[in-house]
DNA sequence: CCGTATCCGTATTGATACTG
DNA sequence: CAGTATCAATACGGATACGG
């Protein structure tokens, strides 16, 4: 009992990883190879300075990314996963997704059904 | 590339059924059994009364729990999982859970890293 | 280009008191 | 017990302007 209320405390303590709206999508932005931080931000879509840093500072934070600053001019910054950072794309960003392969009709069927009812 | 801005799309719409605070909590707090909504108060510790209505409501539209209402007295009222919302737990859940069980060490070391440097 | 500093509207959480 | 109503606190996302 004391050990379920740890175990879903991890939980919730995992989920704050992704539970702000671009920290996960920043991470699937980062899958293939690192990107300076403007590509970031237009593979995000519409999404402000000030946001982006904050999104970007949690996952320096949490060491899920890195961040390389070359000298150079104009500044060059490369954000890139690190290894654990992959490991949450592989593991539990992946399931997400598969899931929604799998479910997204009844999902969206479920959601009718609940409106109407 | 507009594939992946659809994937995307849909993992945050994913995503958003994990990320309020007690949503994913309630589901496990009902993997074994259903519970009465005073049962799934006391199981997520301190909750209040209209946060917790608010969670179930938003499992409830999204077709993960069922409600079931006794006509006794005092009232009764059960929630339960439903399919989906179980694959909802032994999917993108325990991913998350066995993620965590793998890697939260190397976590904690990561954010001590960045904080110190 | 990279990043910070302000300011703002809104959403979310929560405590409390109250009704059926 | 189940659920709603109200009010306060705050966190979040975002637009904008400015500085390195």
């Amino acid at each position: 009992m004391t050990d379920e209320l740890i175990v879903d405390c991890q939980l919730r303590a995992g989920l704050e990883l992704l539970a702000h709206t671009w920290d996960p999508l920043v991470i699937v932005a980062l899958r293939d190879e690192p990107l300076r931080r403007r590509a970031v931000k237009d593979a995000l879509g519409g999404v402000s300075d000030k946001v982006l840093t904050e999104a970007l500072h949690r996952l320096l934070a949490n060491g899920l990314i890195t961040r390389r600053s070359f000298a150079e001019a104009p500044p060059r910054v490369e954000y890139a996963l690190t290894p654990l950072g992959r490991t949450l794309l592989d593991g539990p960003l992946k399931a997400m997704g598969r899931w929604l392969n799998q479910h997204a009709d009844e999902l969206l069927t479920a959601q009718e059904a609940a409106q109407a009812g």
